[in-house]
DNA sequence: ATATTAATGATTATGGATTCTCAACAAGAT
DNA sequence: ATCTTGTTGAGAATCCATAATCATTAATAT
């Protein structure tokens, strides 16, 4: 039976009280302040076993680790700060793409991704 | 003095003739049918001096190695195969991103990859 | 034709993300 | 309280893309 173990418990609560995906890096420095001691291969443990659940969606971007989120959530996209790193969501998309679509090919989906500055930075 | 070596020409001509993104990969495997026996080391070498001379622009898809492509071309986004990992070229943009742009945020550029089955995928 | 040395190719090494190993630990049943 | 065994943590191992080595090869100036 599956055990419910305080690491698992600090890992759910980040996750779901995030406003944005998290890395895996991002995740354990944010479970370490709940379980001091949390190590690197029980997040990674965790982060597989609530994706294939289906209670994690997987965000990503191109030369960056992957970014985890609540799975469920309305059709979005993303903003990766180049300064910092930080991925964030970002309501709405662009619309229909298959105009964009070459003849003959079968559009199924589509990953858009925006880069800049995060307020964060801008204001530092 | 920089020397023009069977090597480099292949590179080049394959590049130039291609009509998507190649990968390294792909790349090793056109080139290698104009000068058999070239080795990856020299792909990666002359794929980095093209791309620092200007010559190339890389196109960085996730969880993808790298795809090289003429630099230049109008601004653009690009397809991936999913069965074939093809990167395919699609001209246009969906527009105007700021809307989406989160409040206090500055957005510099965006990538848009359209995911889906190319033409010979599905005819296959 | 010969010398010079940039370029190549086979191979090893590197870097970063992710996974595996396994002894020690702890959740949950009895 | 005790036992069973799922989980954990530290570190080693793996994967893949890319970069570095270095002896050999070959482009080009003489």
């Amino acid at each position: 039976m599956q055990r419910d173990t305080r690491q698992r418990r600090a890992i759910r609560e980040v996750l779901e009280q995030a406003d944005r995906p998290l890395s895996p890096g991002e995740l354990l420095e944010a479970a370490h302040e709940r379980v001091p001691g949390i190590g690197q291969a029980t997040i990674y443990r965790n982060l597989k076993a609530l994706e294939d659940k289906g209670w994690l969606a997987v965000v990503t971007i191109p030369g960056q680790p992957s970014r985890y989120e609540r799975a469920g959530k309305a059709h979005h996209h993303h903003f990766l700060c180049r300064s910092c790193d930080a991925a964030y969501e970002v309501s709405g998309c662009p619309g229909d793409l298959e105009p964009l679509t070459p003849a003959g090919f079968r559009l199924e989906s589509h990953e858009l991704v925006l880069y800049g500055l995060c307020q964060t930075c801008l204001a530092g």
